[in-house]
DNA sequence: CGATGTCAAGGAATC
DNA sequence: GATTCCTTGACATCG
């Protein structure tokens, strides 16, 4: 069995002074190029910490989509050395990238505009993975969106937008289950209808699956979605707790409400005895690289590492050695 | 300097 | 039909 890549999400915690992308104002210009000096750095530190897997941020391309401000819109092309040059940093890494676009990027909403745009912005993500030359296990991670008028019109949306989709955001999309509308069952269907991959959140699974499916039949039902040659990925968290929840509430001056276990949001950590039983059991014998949604994002995945490895379970050059 | 408001953006629940 | 929440981090502004 192949080692097992372990990544985060955006932002660097780890280490100071590792700024994800250009976040400046329009008026201030911000632009592209900022954005993947600030990745190059990232690149070096995810390098010596030995992680090989990493979501960059979906505003890595300031403004690059926004309908009032064209001037923006031809930053890729602007880069396009730089991003060569990137890819190969991140190749040479063995570096696994992917980008997962924001709430705001609705794909099947209601509204055309709305759609359009995210249309714009699939391409945007697909341009950026492209003009890296990066391969076809870097992805655009995209829920399935809106219910409105139900799950089943919200499907349909989703499929016929998915068959307008330029040739190039397709081959890059990739769908996700979540939280409490589109189960993994439903995104497996989705994916036998369009040929779309699937990523499988595990804890988007434990809150809404209401088909019954057990983990590793979920797992493996996404896993089959990928083509043989390709790595798949998952996303793995571990949900917050009633104490965190109600410290965080406390934070906050607002006390309305008993405070209650909100199992959907991401704990700081990776519970690592959860993990490891998750690798020893629905997991065993399956090859999938796993990206770890928690708060304390690169730090987490450094302790979590630690933990594996003095539980048994160590990894080498950023990728995991498991059962 | 610390606190507070704002940001490009949607959807759904609530009133 | 309009408002509020969700949830997020950092910039911008203000005292």
């Amino acid at each position: 069995m192949p080692g097992r890549k372990l990544g985060f999400a955006v932002k660097v915690l780890g280490e100071p002074d590792l700024p994800s992308h250009d976040t400046r104002r329009w008026q201030s210009g911000p632009h592209l190029s900022v954005s993947l000096e600030r990745l190059g750095r990232i690149f070096d530190y995810l390098a010596r910490a030995r992680i090989a897997m990493y979501r960059f941020s979906s505003s890595l391309v300031p403004y690059g989509t926004h309908p009032d401000l064209p001037q923006f819109h031809g930053q890729v092309e602007e880069c396009t050395e730089k991003l060569a040059s990137l890819g190969e940093h991140a190749r040479t890494l063995g570096l696994r990238l992917s980008s997962h676009p924001s709430q705001y990027i609705v794909l099947n909403s209601t509204s055309p505009e709305v759609s359009r745009r995210a249309v714009r912005d699939l391409e945007l993500q697909a341009r950026l993975l492209d003009a890296m030359g990066l391969g076809p296990e870097a992805v655009v991670v995209l829920h399935v969106g809106s219910a409105e008028a139900g799950p089943e019109a919200g499907k349909e949306r989703f499929l016929r937008a998915v068959e307008r989709l330029p040739g190039a955001a397709r081959g890059r999309l990739v769908i996700e289950n979540d939280d409490r509308v589109f189960s993994v069952a439903d995104v497996a269907d989705i994916s036998k209808r369009t040929g779309l991959r699937v990523v499988w959140d595990i804890l988007h699974h434990h809150c809404h699956d209401p088909e019954g499916i057990p983990d590793r039949e979920a797992l493996r039902l996404a896993l089959a979605t990928w083509p043989a040659g390709q790595v798949p990925k998952i996303h793995y968290s571990s949900p917050k707790t009633a104490v965190e929840e109600r410290a965080r509430k406390r934070g906050r001056r607002r006390e309305r409400r008993l405070v209650l276990p909100q199992l959907r949001a991401h704990a700081d950590m990776v519970d690592p005895i959860a993990f490891e039983q998750f690798l020893r059991g629905p997991a065993r014998g399956l090859s999938f690289d796993v990206m770890l949604e928690a708060k304390a994002k690169d730090a987490a995945l450094l302790r979590l590492r630690e933990q594996l490895a003095a539980r048994g379970l160590p990894s080498e050059d950023g990728a995991l050695r498991t059962p």
